[in-house]
DNA sequence: TCACTGACTTGATGGCAACCTC
DNA sequence: GAGGTTGCCATCAAGTCAGTGA
């Protein structure tokens, strides 16, 4: 195999990097980089899926050959520069990237028009590309608004990134032969992903804790780290996704494990803990203060300070919650026992009685006809009215159990409007509802559902994450998804498999008379329970632990863990797949594009889909429609992707990869594969010849947790708390737009934008005033009057220079939030925090920055990625 | 090899409560 | 305290990918 060289390269060196005894200290970093300059946008409306989308975009922040990048500001990178640091990364050439299709933007006005916007991040460029011939366009000054997602870059980032488009655009401008690329190229020479090759310590924890059997559960309900002691993991313990089978050190080994025989699982009974009623954020500012004590003694070794509370509430534990990682045991084992209370349904239907009308008249419904009925009048206000698909989808399923000679037979002769009017009064009274009224209801709910909130795995108390049976109601299929509107029939327990361990108790069946579908034991698999979705019988819902457990955080770390790996093959890996450009084997051809496009636009893998679900395509089972090559090396991107949600991308490419698409698109229709001769599992199998255990995904957290390493280290300077955390967040929203992760804009936004503008004329307009009021200060004179005709304070010139600046801040500040709101609008930074960042180099930086952990990860996430948070300050993905 | 099943991860969204501002 | 805003969180749809058996 063309892996054969790089195959054999080393795993990573594991560096333990448990310390968990010591406190907490932060050691403030001297790294510099640029601070961000930000531009406004505005997008326009994708016709197709009516969500926001921009005309270009460039996944990875590549540049494309749309842009206008003149010979000779192209450069070669030097090795010296950050991998996302162009050479030319003056203000001037990082900001805007022409392209002959971009439509102008009011907001642009400060954009240089020559250089590569579009170009920001690129996981590899083979060189050796085309120059573009790249017209000047004045259509430059596009705002960033109407570049998509990953066309978009801060402008601080901007200056910074174009390497990519200076490898591809920044040749000469023939084209040139291919050549791949030599490992001992200089650091230009090198791919980008594959040039951070700083090297890993890895940072493994091993969960090891003791509890007491005697003492009441104490768990917290955020599953935070809150029981385990972490002991320290000898080098190359690490488990990989390949050593998953390690046997198991289960806090049940290290202690009494809560007996299967006991009945059920106990509903939590809030206790007293000397820390627990302090807020986490305060938790850790403690110990960010006590350790800072030590700081100068003591290197940073954590972040959050739960440790020392963890292991006081250990003792009191009979379960201890896990926190930290255990390793699964045995062959596809995934636990020894589990013990749960199943499922909690959703109350029955009680008929409101409000009569619908049917051409004009009222309707008599059974309470089945009513809740139907219902059902959609609560979506009028929805834009599936306007869907044909889910009115018809919907009469359908009505019509089925209002029965063949039901006076209604028409939907358009249905006004549900009483029933919705109904249904926004109840809404309306649960809103008027008084705090104590809230409270009772909330804390009814909680009382009902609190057996069914947690489980017990091998000794360890876990959050159980839907433990929620779903509701009936219509099916909201996105995109046009040809089932919208059906029914989805309320679940009943006997739809319901259960699965618990053996000898544990069976949850008993909440619905008298009724009895759950079947109960397994199987300890190959982690979830609690599943159904038959209604609407696709053929797939499943399932019941599985919350984020916060440890089986979720095992394999949670497992996947970055193989993610860090592939940086050790990533050179190899993109050498193989260059030198096939041009095989004679065309399935060798295919996929080595697909891998290609995989790599460089962080494209999902993209599995055949049948004809009921909603069209949409990944990089495998792209049409011959969503890829237009325009010559003479860029390639137009076009297609719904997952969700729906459009990708839109216009990007320079190799110049065989861009021949290849031509070749694989000749003598085909638009609707046919590009890749006619691949398929993921292809794909994936080509993939885990060159790397264990690689698949397509991995390339995706490969991608967006190396770009956000090198963003927070060229970007992190000094600086104020406010100013680490704006950081952060450019270089995540730099990751989220890579992976497409884009949101609708909130129906808020403009107004919110102009009160914000109103706020600023206001200041304004006293600011003026204040100067006028300083000149005359100078010269002894009292102030005017102000704009309600009132004397105003004779203030000293000193005191109205303060309120001058005081005021400019504000101004400042405000423009601020503005530029802030309008890069964000579309961008949704949540996404890739949750699932693709590794959360180690958040904490590390952290760590390094002294920058508190809470200010990057709400509760959740504290609680999703506690095997996190013991990483060394020095480490690297 | 392929279709299909099963088990999981990824993802956008809406509701709601906490927070902020006036 | 009212009203607006923000961010958390649950929800559930929609992906990926491994395994299996014909």
């Amino acid at each position: 195999m063309a892996v054969e060289a790089f195959s054999k390269t080393k795993l990573m060196a594991e560096v333990d990097d448990d310390d968990d005894d010591m406190p907490l200290v932060f050691k403030r970093s001297s790294t510099t980089s640029k601070q961000n300059q930000s531009n406004s946008s505005s997008q326009k409306q994708d016709g197709r899926s009516g969500r926001q989308v921009s005309d270009l975009r460039s996944p990875n922040g590549q540049n494309s050959s749309v842009q206008k990048v003149k010979a000779g500001t192209s450069s070669k990178a030097s090795p010296a520069v950050s991998p996302f640091t162009s050479p030319k990364a003056s203000p001037s050439s990082s900001r805007t990237s022409p392209a002959p299709n971009s439509r102008p933007s009011a907001s642009a006005g400060n954009q240089a028009k020559n250089v590569n916007q579009q170009s920001k991040i690129v996981p590899y460029e083979p060189k050796q590309a085309v120059e573009p011939k790249s017209e000047p366009n004045d259509e430059a000054e596009d705002s960033e608004d109407d570049k998509p997602l990953s066309a978009r870059l801060s402008s601080g980032l901007s200056k910074s990134i174009s390497s990519h488009a200076n490898k591809v655009l920044g040749t000469s401008a023939s084209v040139q032969k291919s050549r791949p690329p030599k490992k001992e190229d200089s650091d230009d020479e090198i791919p980008l992903a594959s040039r951070f090759q700083l090297k890993s310590s890895a940072g493994a924890s091993t969960s090891k804790s003791s509890n007491s059997e005697e003492v009441k559960p104490k768990i917290r309900q955020n599953g935070l780290p809150s029981t385990t002691v972490l002991s320290k993991r000898p080098p190359g313990d690490v488990k990989s996704a390949a050593q998953a089978s390690v046997k198991k050190l289960r806090l049940s080994d290290a202690s009494t494990p809560v007996s299967i025989k006991q009945a059920s699982v106990k509903p939590e009974k809030k206790t007293v803990d000397d820390d627990d009623d302090v807020p986490i954020s305060q938790r850790i500012k403690k110990s960010v203060a006590s350790a800072s004590k030590v700081s100068s003694a003591k290197k940073a070794t954590k972040v959050v300070s739960s440790s020392m509370k963890t292991k006081k509430k250990l003792k009191k534990s009979k379960y201890s919650k896990s926190s930290k990682l255990q390793p699964s045991s045995g062959e596809g084992q995934k636990w020894t026992t589990l013990v749960h209370n199943g499922v909690i349904f959703p109350p029955s239907y009680k008929p409101h009685g409000v009569k619908m009308l049917y051409k004009g008249k009222p309707v008599n419904l059974t309470p089945e006809q009513e809740e139907v009925a219902t059902m959609y009048a609560v979506m009028l206000d929805t834009e599936y009215m306007s869907k044909p698909q889910f009115k018809e989808n919907f009469m359908n399923d009505w019509r089925k159990i209002l029965g063949k000679n039901h006076v209604i037979q028409n939907l358009d002769d249905c006004d549900f409007t009483p029933i919705y009017e109904w249904h926004q009064s109840e809404k309306e009274k649960k809103k008027q509802m008084s705090t104590e009224e809230k409270k009772a209801l909330r804390e009814e709910k909680l009382k009902q559902e609190e057996k069914y909130m947690w489980a017990i795995v091998d000794g360890v108390k876990e959050k159980v994450g839907n433990f929620r049976v779903e509701p009936p109601g219509l099916f909201r299929g996105r995109g046009e998804h040809p089932k919208m509107g059906k029914l989805k029939r309320r679940i009943r327990p006997n739809d319901i498999t259960i699965n618990i361990g053996k000898g544990a108790p069976i949850p008993e069946c909440p619905i008298p008379g009724e009895r759950w579908k079947e109960v397994r034991h199987d300890n190959t698999v982690t979830w609690l329970a599943f159904w038959n979705d209604p609407i696709n019988p053929r797939e499943f819902k399932y019941v599985f632990l919350a984020a916060s457990s440890s089986l979720k955080g095992q394999s949670d770390k497992e996947k970055y863990e193989k993610a860090r790996r592939l940086k050790d093959y990533i050179e190899g890996i993109r050498s193989a797949y260059t030198k096939d450009f041009t095989s004679k084997d065309p399935v060798k051809r295919q996929i080595a594009v697909a891998t290609y496009l995989i790599d460089k636009l962080a494209l999902r893998a993209g599995n055949e889909k049948d004809d009921d679900e909603a069209d949409t395509v990944g990089c495998c089972t792209l049409k011959v429609e969503n890829v237009e090559p325009v010559p003479p090396n860029v390639l137009k991107f076009d297609f719904l992707g997952k969700d729906s949600i459009r990708y839109q991308n216009e990007v320079a490419v190799y110049e065989p990869v861009f021949k290849a698409i031509q070749l694989f698109r000749s003598g085909k229709k638009g609707g046919d594969d590009l890749f006619d001769k691949l398929d993921t599992s292809k794909l994936n199998a080509h993939l885990k010849e060159l790397m264990p255990g690689l698949t397509a995904k991995v390339f995706r957290t490969y991608n967006a947790s190396v770009t956000l390493e090198q963003q927070l280290t060229k970007l992190t300077q000094g600086g104020e708390l406010a100013e680490k955390v704006a950081v952060y967040n450019l270089a995540n929203k730099e990751v989220a737009i890579i992976c497409n992760h884009q949101r609708s804009v909130s129906k808020s936004h403009s107004v919110q934008i102009s009160k914000l503008n109103e706020k600023i004329d206001e200041l304004k307009a006293l600011l003026e005033e204040f100067k006028v009021d300083l000149a005359r200060a100078k010269k002894g004179k009292p102030p005017l009057k102000g704009a309600d005709g009132k004397a105003k304070r004779n203030l000293a010139p000193e005191a109205l220079q303060k309120k001058i600046d005081q005021t400019n801040v504000k101004i400042e500040n405000i423009e601020k939030q503005i530029e802030t709101k309008e890069e964000l609008k579309t961008v949704a930074l949540g996404t890739s925090k949750i699932n693709y960042l590794d959360p180690r180099i958040t904490v590390a930086w952290c760590k390094r920055h002294e920058v508190p952990i809470e200010k990057m990860f709400n509760k959740s996430l504290l609680a999703k990625f506690a095997w996190a948070m013991d990483v060394e300050p020095s480490f690297t993905f």
